[in-house]
DNA sequence: ATTGTTAGATGATATATGTCACTTCTATTT
DNA sequence: AAATAGAAGTGACATATATCATCTAACAAT
């Protein structure tokens, strides 16, 4: 992992004229003076793909811009993996160890190359106290990701496996790639840890969805052929 | 269900004297202007055992804080129910419908007899923005929502029968009624729901459970007897 | 070119858990 | 006291899914 501080003039964070763009969700909402302690706090760090960025059970000392590329966030429990949600550029990375007690409980892994910027936690706390827009955006955020859990936990405690992929290729489709079709960082066991099930299991079943034509896929290139039925498989469990 | 507006002076709020008792962690952040606009604003309801408090898909229009007696959050998903957790008196209800679409994303049931207060979801808004140490309270609530949301993940996700049985019987010794020897309201049929798995093979663990002297159980009285087993069975899975 | 290594794929088998039909118990109503 | 209903409990059986061993394909290192 590549590290380096820099130091970056409010025009050029304004500009997205460097590693470090402009995040329309949280930095629009800094006054120049914010930006300014931003700025002079602030650590560049580029990834490599498969490098952890954040490793669960560590304490959390800083938050996380993510300005370049994609990556896993995965709840590891006794030595098997589930694999939470992708995270795509521009995202701030802030696990519930915020107000609480300040670990991570989620690890945070490289899917490609990735360039972060690491902010110091108390510097983000004082911007985000001082400032009651962003405390809504805050709190709309967690509200929007405990939504994403219940979802999460409906599909993997009371689907079947046709369902927990179908789940995982439509968030895959709509979410992450925007598109019918997409070529995937992502392997077969990554897909299967999304899934809850194991990678025999995964193959498996995909092999079934390309077989029955509701997909197509050639190694990590993948293409719905047909969203309904995996919708109705969604429904359906 | 029996509902009922109630005036009360800023007086009888803090000294808990009524139906509505003071909730240390919200009421007493509030100052003495902002507990009268409560006050004004608020509707006692009572509900009895098995009725619904919250419907999940109804709108979002009022946080309810729970002043007697213990709930079920349930999480409805095509035919089946988790029970997410159990609420206690004194808490206060708002899903993470708040600042996102204002609808309810669970249900909520009450256990036994019940008395709560409905206060209008604009009025909590306004108290909550206009004060900061009740921000970092709200923040660090949803950061623990957030956790325990977690953890049930990789419980329900991870572990087989006796794994998850086992957190259910310790989650409701430890959190809920604070005792290794207990008489519960809940049916066979919601510590199924709770540990996800069906009614047969809830009361089928519970009997392996008994027969192998980790806990005693007659009806609704539970009695852990060797705890550590429970714990070991949890972390194993 | 050859070797080694890893991900992907496939099949046989074991097992955990759900389904369903049925019995027993308990409490409530008449 | 009898009748009814609902929850608790039991057992036989079906099946979804994991496990594991094996095989192939792709690719990097020598």
């Amino acid at each position: 992992m590549n590290m380096k501080s820099i130091q970056l003039n409010e025009k050029e964070i304004q500009d997205k004229g460097s590693g470090c763009e402009v995040i329309p969700s949280f930095f629009n909402l800094l006054n120049s003076e914010q930006l300014k302690s931003i700025n002079s706090n602030r650590f560049q760090v580029s990834f490599k793909a498969g490098e952890t960025i954040i490793k669960q059970g560590s304490p959390l000392t800083h938050v996380i811009y993510l300005s370049e590329g994609k990556a896993k966030v995965l709840l590891e429990s006794f030595g098997q993996t589930v694999l939470l949600k992708i995270l795509s550029k521009p995202a701030i990375i802030c696990g519930p160890g915020l107000y609480t007690d300040y670990r991570h409980y989620f690890s945070v892994e490289a899917l490609g190359d990735t360039k972060t910027c690491f902010v110091d936690i108390n510097l983000f706390k004082q911007l985000t106290l001082s400032n009651q827009s962003y405390v809504m955006k805050l709190v709309t955020d967690l509200n929007r990701e405990i939504i994403n859990l219940y979802d999460k936990l409906k599909s993997l405690t009371q689907k079947h496996m046709n369902g927990r992929l179908a789940d995982t290729l439509i968030y895959l489709s709509e979410d992450i790639y925007q598109s019918r079709e997409f070529t995937t960082e992502l392997s077969r066991s990554d897909i299967a840890n999304m899934s809850c099930m194991t990678n025999g299991s995964a193959i498996r079943t995909l092999k079934d969805f390309k077989d029955d034509g509701i997909i197509d896929c050639n190694g990590n290139h993948f293409k719905i052929l047909k969203k309904e039925v995996l919708l109705d498989l969604s429904k359906k469990g």
